[in-house]
DNA sequence: AACCAGGTCCGAT
DNA sequence: ATCGGACATGGT
Protein backbone atom coordinates (compact mmCIF):
# COMPACT_ATOMS: atom_id res chain seq x y z
CA UNK A 1 0.00 0.00 0.00
CA UNK A 2 1.22 2.90 -0.83
CA UNK A 3 1.30 6.42 1.75
CA UNK A 4 1.96 10.16 -0.17
CA UNK A 5 4.64 12.51 1.85
CA UNK A 6 4.82 15.71 2.41
CA UNK A 7 8.24 16.47 0.93
CA UNK A 8 10.89 14.12 0.52
CA UNK A 9 11.73 11.06 3.01
CA UNK A 10 14.98 8.54 3.34
CA UNK A 11 13.95 5.74 5.48
CA UNK A 12 17.43 4.58 6.17
CA UNK A 13 18.53 8.17 7.33
CA UNK A 14 14.89 8.41 9.54
CA UNK A 15 15.05 4.96 11.17
CA UNK A 16 19.05 5.11 11.24
CA UNK A 17 19.81 8.09 13.03
CA UNK A 18 19.87 6.93 16.67
CA UNK A 19 16.27 7.92 17.56
CA UNK A 20 14.66 4.22 17.01
CA UNK A 21 16.51 1.14 17.75
CA UNK A 22 14.53 -1.38 16.63
CA UNK A 23 13.97 -1.20 13.00
CA UNK A 24 16.51 -3.65 10.83
CA UNK A 25 17.20 -3.13 6.89
CA UNK A 26 15.98 -6.05 4.75
CA UNK A 27 16.63 -6.42 1.33
CA UNK A 28 15.98 -2.90 0.14
CA UNK A 29 12.73 -2.52 2.92
CA UNK A 30 12.98 -1.63 6.36
CA UNK A 31 12.01 -4.16 9.03
CA UNK A 32 9.84 -3.03 12.17
CA UNK A 33 7.25 -3.62 15.09
CA UNK A 34 4.57 -0.70 15.90
CA UNK A 35 2.04 -1.91 18.76
CA UNK A 36 1.02 -5.54 17.89
CA UNK A 37 2.11 -5.41 13.70
CA UNK A 38 5.21 -6.17 11.99
CA UNK A 39 6.11 -3.33 9.03
CA UNK A 40 7.67 -4.04 6.33
CA UNK A 41 8.48 0.13 4.59
CA UNK A 42 10.51 0.90 0.91
CA UNK A 43 10.46 4.22 -0.78
CA UNK A 44 8.39 5.00 -3.21
CA UNK A 45 8.13 7.76 -5.48
CA UNK A 46 6.38 10.76 -3.55
CA UNK A 47 6.08 8.76 -0.07
CA UNK A 48 6.58 5.07 1.11
CA UNK A 49 5.16 1.81 0.21
CA UNK A 50 4.39 -0.77 2.84
CA UNK A 51 3.22 -3.97 3.58
CA UNK A 52 1.89 -5.01 7.22
CA UNK A 53 1.03 -8.10 9.54
CA UNK A 54 -1.18 -9.57 11.55
CA UNK A 55 -3.23 -6.46 10.45
CA UNK A 56 -3.51 -5.94 6.60
CA UNK A 57 -2.60 -2.09 5.15
CA UNK A 58 -5.66 -0.43 5.47
CA UNK A 59 -5.78 -1.15 9.24
CA UNK A 60 -2.52 0.06 9.82
CA UNK A 61 -1.47 2.38 7.60
CA UNK A 62 -2.35 5.36 9.89
CA UNK A 63 -0.80 4.09 12.71
CA UNK A 64 2.83 3.79 10.11
CA UNK A 65 1.65 7.47 8.28
CA UNK A 66 1.68 8.76 12.19
CA UNK A 67 4.38 7.06 12.94
CA UNK A 68 6.78 8.54 10.16
CA UNK A 69 4.94 12.07 10.55
CA UNK A 70 4.57 12.02 6.77
CA UNK A 71 2.73 14.93 7.05
CA UNK A 72 5.77 17.11 8.35
CA UNK A 73 6.88 20.00 5.56
CA UNK A 74 10.09 19.39 6.08
CA UNK A 75 10.66 21.60 3.64
CA UNK A 76 9.38 24.87 5.31
CA UNK A 77 12.52 23.46 8.10
CA UNK A 78 15.10 23.19 5.54
CA UNK A 79 14.21 27.02 4.51
CA UNK A 80 13.81 28.64 7.90
CA UNK A 81 18.00 27.16 8.41
CA UNK A 82 19.07 28.00 4.89
CA UNK A 83 20.95 30.56 5.83
CA UNK A 84 22.94 28.67 8.82
CA UNK A 85 25.73 27.36 6.78
CA UNK A 86 26.72 24.62 9.39
CA UNK A 87 22.68 22.81 9.44
CA UNK A 88 22.52 23.25 5.72
CA UNK A 89 25.50 20.95 5.56
CA UNK A 90 23.67 18.53 7.23
CA UNK A 91 20.37 19.14 5.47
CA UNK A 92 21.92 18.78 2.02
CA UNK A 93 23.58 15.52 3.34
CA UNK A 94 20.30 13.68 4.67
CA UNK A 95 17.72 15.46 3.16
CA UNK A 96 14.78 13.27 4.06
CA UNK A 97 15.97 12.56 7.47
CA UNK A 98 12.35 12.48 9.67
CA UNK A 99 11.70 12.73 13.27
CA UNK A 100 9.48 9.99 14.19
CA UNK A 101 6.44 10.02 16.34
CA UNK A 102 7.40 6.56 18.57
CA UNK A 103 5.10 5.43 21.16
CA UNK A 104 6.29 7.53 24.04
CA UNK A 105 6.89 4.54 26.35
CA UNK A 106 8.23 2.43 24.37
CA UNK A 107 10.91 6.17 23.94
CA UNK A 108 10.95 6.62 27.53
CA UNK A 109 12.49 3.32 27.83
CA UNK A 110 14.68 3.25 25.33
CA UNK A 111 15.95 6.59 26.05
CA UNK A 112 16.60 5.53 29.68
CA UNK A 113 18.64 2.34 28.30
CA UNK A 114 20.96 5.01 26.38
CA UNK A 115 21.88 6.71 29.54
CA UNK A 116 25.95 6.77 29.15
CA UNK A 117 25.77 4.01 26.49
CA UNK A 118 25.85 3.96 23.02
CA UNK A 119 23.76 3.43 20.07
CA UNK A 120 24.95 -0.52 19.66
CA UNK A 121 24.68 -1.30 23.06
CA UNK A 122 21.05 -0.01 22.95
CA UNK A 123 20.05 -1.50 20.33
CA UNK A 124 20.73 -4.50 21.52
CA UNK A 125 19.16 -4.07 24.78
CA UNK A 126 15.99 -2.84 23.31
CA UNK A 127 15.99 -6.03 21.43
CA UNK A 128 16.56 -8.15 24.69
CA UNK A 129 13.79 -6.95 26.79
CA UNK A 130 11.18 -7.17 23.77
CA UNK A 131 12.18 -10.73 23.62
CA UNK A 132 12.22 -11.61 27.53
CA UNK A 133 9.00 -9.46 28.34
CA UNK A 134 7.08 -8.88 25.16
CA UNK A 135 4.04 -10.71 23.64
CA UNK A 136 5.07 -12.69 20.09
CA UNK A 137 3.57 -11.36 17.18
CA UNK A 138 0.89 -13.67 15.70
CA UNK A 139 2.84 -16.13 12.85
CA UNK A 140 5.77 -14.54 13.50
CA UNK A 141 8.39 -16.41 14.92
CA UNK A 142 10.89 -14.29 17.06
CA UNK A 143 9.47 -10.89 16.96
CA UNK A 144 8.28 -9.57 19.74
CA UNK A 145 5.92 -6.47 20.89
CA UNK A 146 7.57 -4.25 23.01
CA UNK A 147 6.54 -4.73 26.85
CA UNK A 148 4.06 -2.25 28.74
CA UNK A 149 5.00 -0.73 31.90
CA UNK A 150 2.39 -3.14 33.88
CA UNK A 151 5.09 -6.10 32.78
CA UNK A 152 8.47 -4.13 33.42
CA UNK A 153 7.05 -2.93 36.67
CA UNK A 154 6.87 -6.52 37.84
CA UNK A 155 10.53 -7.42 36.43
CA UNK A 156 12.71 -7.67 39.28
CA UNK A 157 15.54 -5.24 39.02
CA UNK A 158 18.42 -8.22 39.34
CA UNK A 159 16.79 -9.45 35.86
CA UNK A 160 17.55 -6.55 34.50
CA UNK A 161 21.00 -6.13 35.54
CA UNK A 162 21.43 -9.88 34.02
CA UNK A 163 20.65 -8.22 30.69
CA UNK A 164 24.48 -6.31 31.67
CA UNK A 165 22.08 -3.26 32.26
CA UNK A 166 23.69 -2.20 34.91
CA UNK A 167 23.00 1.10 37.16
CA UNK A 168 19.66 1.03 35.24
CA UNK A 169 18.24 -1.58 36.21
CA UNK A 170 17.37 0.66 38.80
CA UNK A 171 15.75 3.33 36.51
CA UNK A 172 14.01 1.42 34.24
CA UNK A 173 11.89 -1.05 37.20
CA UNK A 174 11.22 2.45 38.99
CA UNK A 175 9.94 4.11 35.83
CA UNK A 176 7.47 1.22 35.27
CA UNK A 177 6.20 1.63 38.39
CA UNK A 178 5.88 5.21 37.74
CA UNK A 179 4.13 5.83 34.40
CA UNK A 180 1.68 2.54 35.93
CA UNK A 181 0.79 5.65 38.74
CA UNK A 182 -0.75 7.60 35.17
CA UNK A 183 -4.27 7.33 34.91
CA UNK A 184 -3.39 7.92 31.26
CA UNK A 185 -0.46 7.11 30.64
CA UNK A 186 2.26 9.24 28.83
CA UNK A 187 -0.36 10.10 25.97
CA UNK A 188 -1.71 13.06 27.54
CA UNK A 189 1.24 15.05 27.44
CA UNK A 190 1.39 15.12 23.46
CA UNK A 191 -1.25 18.17 24.14
CA UNK A 192 0.23 19.52 27.17
CA UNK A 193 2.74 22.70 26.78
CA UNK A 194 6.62 21.62 26.90
CA UNK A 195 7.17 22.74 30.02
CA UNK A 196 4.52 21.11 31.71
CA UNK A 197 5.33 17.83 29.77
CA UNK A 198 9.08 18.10 30.53
CA UNK A 199 8.32 18.67 34.40
CA UNK A 200 6.35 15.60 34.61
CA UNK A 201 9.34 13.42 32.82
CA UNK A 202 11.96 15.06 34.96
CA UNK A 203 9.77 13.33 38.21
CA UNK A 204 10.66 10.20 36.83
CA UNK A 205 13.58 8.52 38.82
CA UNK A 206 16.34 8.04 35.95
CA UNK A 207 14.99 10.53 33.73
CA UNK A 208 17.02 13.98 33.42
CA UNK A 209 17.15 16.82 30.80
CA UNK A 210 18.53 14.84 27.84
CA UNK A 211 16.37 11.66 28.01
CA UNK A 212 13.36 14.10 28.86
CA UNK A 213 14.35 16.06 25.77
CA UNK A 214 14.29 12.54 23.78
CA UNK A 215 11.16 11.35 24.83
CA UNK A 216 9.51 15.15 24.44
CA UNK A 217 11.29 15.42 20.73
CA UNK A 218 10.37 12.17 19.32
CA UNK A 219 7.27 10.47 20.74
CA UNK A 220 5.65 13.49 22.39
CA UNK A 221 5.14 16.08 19.57
CA UNK A 222 7.31 18.60 21.96
CA UNK A 223 9.21 20.33 18.56
CA UNK A 224 10.88 23.17 20.99
CA UNK A 225 12.79 19.81 22.80
CA UNK A 226 16.85 20.00 22.23
CA UNK A 227 18.45 16.63 23.97
CA UNK A 228 21.72 17.99 24.62
CA UNK A 229 24.44 15.03 24.66
CA UNK A 230 27.83 14.42 24.08
CA UNK A 231 27.62 15.13 20.18
CA UNK A 232 25.30 17.74 20.46
CA UNK A 233 27.49 19.50 22.97
CA UNK A 234 30.26 19.05 20.80
CA UNK A 235 28.82 20.00 17.62
CA UNK A 236 26.92 23.52 19.11
CA UNK A 237 30.32 24.65 21.39
CA UNK A 238 32.89 24.21 18.24
CA UNK A 239 30.79 25.22 15.57
CA UNK A 240 27.94 28.42 17.07
CA UNK A 241 30.26 29.00 19.83
CA UNK A 242 33.92 29.40 18.60
CA UNK A 243 35.12 25.75 20.98
CA UNK A 244 34.17 28.26 23.80
CA UNK A 245 32.80 25.81 26.92
CA UNK A 246 28.75 26.61 27.67
CA UNK A 247 26.43 25.52 29.54
CA UNK A 248 23.62 23.27 28.77
CA UNK A 249 21.42 25.29 30.37
CA UNK A 250 23.20 28.29 27.69
CA UNK A 251 22.56 25.98 24.66
CA UNK A 252 18.96 25.01 25.46
CA UNK A 253 18.04 29.06 26.06
CA UNK A 254 19.97 29.75 22.34
CA UNK A 255 18.43 26.64 20.95
CA UNK A 256 14.88 28.05 21.03
CA UNK A 257 15.83 31.44 20.30
CA UNK A 258 18.08 30.20 17.17
CA UNK A 259 15.53 27.78 16.03
CA UNK A 260 12.60 28.31 17.81
CA UNK A 261 9.68 25.57 16.69
CA UNK A 262 12.31 23.68 14.65
CA UNK A 263 14.57 23.15 17.25
CA UNK A 264 13.76 19.34 17.86
CA UNK A 265 14.78 18.68 13.74
CA UNK A 266 18.12 20.71 13.75
CA UNK A 267 19.12 18.76 16.99
CA UNK A 268 18.58 15.80 14.82
CA UNK A 269 20.52 16.87 12.14
CA UNK A 270 23.11 18.48 14.35
CA UNK A 271 23.23 14.96 16.21
CA UNK A 272 24.03 12.71 13.07
CA UNK A 273 26.24 15.39 11.45
CA UNK A 274 28.48 14.88 14.35
CA UNK A 275 27.75 11.72 14.90
CA UNK A 276 29.01 10.12 11.35
CA UNK A 277 31.13 12.53 10.04
CA UNK A 278 32.77 14.31 13.22
C1' DA B 1 45.42 -0.18 30.08
C1' DA B 2 43.16 4.03 30.39
C1' DC B 3 39.25 6.21 28.27
C1' DC B 4 34.63 6.82 26.51
C1' DA B 5 29.71 5.97 25.51
C1' DG B 6 22.64 9.87 22.91
C1' DG B 7 23.41 10.69 31.74
C1' DT B 8 21.44 10.86 36.26
C1' DC B 9 21.62 11.06 41.15
C1' DC B 10 23.37 12.84 45.27
C1' DG B 11 25.92 15.29 48.47
C1' DA B 12 28.97 19.28 49.12
C1' DT B 13 29.87 24.12 48.04
C1' DA C 1 21.95 27.00 41.35
C1' DT C 2 26.14 24.66 40.22
C1' DC C 3 30.06 21.10 40.52
C1' DG C 4 32.32 16.41 41.19
C1' DG C 5 32.19 11.80 41.91
C1' DA C 6 29.84 7.39 41.75
C1' DC C 7 27.43 4.36 39.16
C1' DA C 8 27.84 -0.92 35.46
C1' DT C 9 29.27 -2.61 31.31
C1' DG C 10 31.41 -3.33 26.91
C1' DG C 11 34.22 -1.65 23.21
C1' DT C 12 38.63 0.55 21.44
Amino acid sequence: MFLPCNGPIDLGHTLGSGQTFRWRREDDAHVGILGENIFRVWESDGGVEFESSPAPPEKTAERLRSYLRLEDDIDSFYQAVADDPRLSVATGAYRGLRLARQDPWECLVTFVISSYSNIKRITKHVAEISEAFGDQVKSHDGVYTFPGPARLAEVPEREFRRMGLGYRARFLTRVAEQVLQLPHGLMPYRQASYIDAKQALLSFFGVGDKVADCVLAFSLDQSRAFPIDVWVRRAVQEWYFAGDPVSDRDIRQWAFEHFGEYASYAQQYLFHRRRVDG
